[in-house]
DNA sequence: GTTACATATATCGGGACGATATATGGGTGA
DNA sequence: TCACCCATATATCGTCCCGATATATGTAAC
C-alpha cells in the first residue's frame, strides 16, 4: 500500500490539505494504522494531482500560510477502490520498545522499571482519548477498526501492569525461577 | 532504532550470517517486533566489520553455497548497550488490513468476510506456533515480550471473531443501526 | 519580550525495501 | 526422469520513503 493510495483514501473521506492528512495519521483516525511523512504525502499529491486523480485548489489565509485544498476526483476514487480489492501487504511493526524489553536481563532495573511504566501511562493515555473519542456516528468500518485497536490496547496495559514486578524480580535474581 | 543496532542485538545472542538475521526477524525470536531486509542487513554489516564492532569468517560449505559467520566484538557490546540506554522510538505500524478494514462500506460483502477470515486464520496460526515454542528456557526479557505477543494476538483474534457478524450485518443494512 | 508551538508547504540527503541476479542441492509431482 | 519450486546464501540496484531542515507567520505562554 504505497502513499498515494493512502492519500486517496483520506480524501475520499472528504477534502484536505496535506498538512491535514499528515495530522490523519499522526492524532487522526489514521492513526496507530499507518504511518505517512511530509516527504512522502507532499511529491505523492503532485503526482496524483498531475494524473488526475485529485485536484489541488490554492487557498489564500490571512493570519496563516496559504494552503492547498485537495479534492478526489471520479478517476481518484476508482483508482482507490481498485487498490482497496487488492490482497493487503502482511501488517509491519517496528517496535524499539519490544525489541529493547527483550534484553531486559541486560538493563539496569530502574531503567526498566521506568521504560514499562512510560510505555503504561502511554497507554491510557491513548485509550483515554480513544474513549472519549465520539465516533459514534462514524461508518461501521471506522467503528470497528477503532474497537479492535481498544481492545488490543487494553491488553496490551494488562499485561504491561500485571507481569511488571515479576519481570523486575526476575532480572534482580537471575537464579533462581519466581515461579517457584 | 537503525539496522546496525538490530544486527548487534541478533548477535549478542550467538553468532549468525546475513540469512540466519533476517530469519530471526522473519519466523525467529524477533518476528513481529522489527523488521530487516536483506539490502539493509547485507551493508550494515560490512559497515559494521569495517567499525570493529563484528568480525566475519568465511565458511566453505559443500551442498550449501558458502556462508559468512559473524561474531559480536567488545566494541560491537557496547555500542549495542549505549543503543539500549537511549530513548526508544515511538512504535511505527503500518497495517493494510485495517486500513482497509476502514472502508468496509466500500467493499462487497463476501469480500469484507474474506479479509476477516484470513485474518483470523492467520492469527490463529500465529498463536499455535507462538504457544508451541518452548522458550521456557529463555531469558526474562524475552518470555516477557513473548507474552505480551500471546495477549496483544488472543484479544485481536478474540474481537474479530466477536464482531464479524455485527460489521457484516452492519455494512450489509447501512440504514438501520444494529444495536436497536 | 522571547520562547515555544501550530499552521502550511517544499526539498534534500541518506537509508531502507523489494526485486533481481547468481549459485546449488533437495524434494515434489507430472 | 525431468522440470519446477523451495531453501540456503550473498550482493546489488532502483525506487521510494523518512526525518530533518528551510521558510513564513500568528498566537499563546512564561
Amino acid at each position: 500500500m504505497d502513499i498515494k493510495t493512502l492519500c486517496l483514501g483520506v480524501l475520499s473521506r472528504g477534502d484536505a490539505t496535506g498538512y491535514e492528512i499528515k495530522k490523519a495519521f499522526e492524532e487522526g483516525p489514521f492513526g496507530h494504522i499507518h504511518v505517512a511523512s511530509f516527504g512522502a504525502i507532499y511529491p505523492a499529491l503532485s503526482v496524483l494531482s498531475a494524473a488526475g486523480m485529485v485536484i489541488g485548489t490554492d487557498m489564500p489565509q490571512d493570519k496563516r500560510p496559504d494552503k492547498r485544498v485537495y479534492s478526489i476526483t471520479e478517476a481518484g476514487r476508482q483508482a482507490f477502490m481498485e487498490a482497496l480489492m487488492a490482497q493487503p501487504d502482511a501488517d509491519k511493526v517496528r517496535s524499539d520498545f519490544l525489541f529493547i524489553l527483550f534484553f531486559a536481563h541486560l538493563l539496569p532495573a530502574p531503567r526498566l522499571a521506568a521504560l514499562i511504566d512510560q510505555r503504561i501511562a502511554w497507554y491510557r493515555d491513548c485509550l483515554e482519548r480513544m474513549e472519549a473519542c465520539g465516533c459514534q456516528e462514524a461508518r461501521p468500518g471506522e467503528r470497528f477498526v477503532h474497537g479492535l485497536g481498544l481492545a488490543v490496547y487494553r491488553a496490551a496495559a494488562d499485561y504491561l501492569t500485571s507481569h511488571r514486578e515479576a519481570l523486575l524480580d526476575e532480572v534482580a535474581a537471575p537464579d533462581r525461577l519466581v515461579a517457584e
